[in-house]
DNA sequence: TATCTGACGATAG
DNA sequence: CCTATCGCCAGAT
């Protein structure tokens, strides 16, 4: 487990149902500014963390999970329409 | 030390 | 709105 991962999982699990987190946000609040694309290689590989909180910066679902994430999301109260949440 | 990878991000077309 | 590019980052090889 690299200091990394630990910051990143932190902030990811600081995330409170019903919203959401984008991959740069998560980055900034871990302390790593600017390593959103390494933020969604640590999703990729952990497990056990409410990844489906975290959406891209435009707002667009994660890609390839859009399905599943759409279904995690609109349960806990998110607004998700076309694939983006609001 | 050099490369490659990918659940990113901003931008141009 | 969508795709193509390019720049960036931490990790793995």
């Amino acid at each position: 487990m690299t200091e990394f991962e630990r910051r990143v999982t932190r902030a990811i699990r600081s995330i409170q149902p019903g919203g959401v987190a984008t991959y740069g946000e998560i980055a900034e609040e871990a302390g790593f500014p600017g390593a959103g694309r390494a933020v969604g290689n640590v999703l990729s590989g952990s497990d056990g963390l409410p990844w489906w909180r975290v959406v891209t910066s435009t707002g667009r679902l994660v890609p390839g999970h859009e399905a599943e994430q759409a279904r995690l999301l609109t349960k806990e109260g998110v607004r998700v329409v076309a694939g983006r949440v609001r």
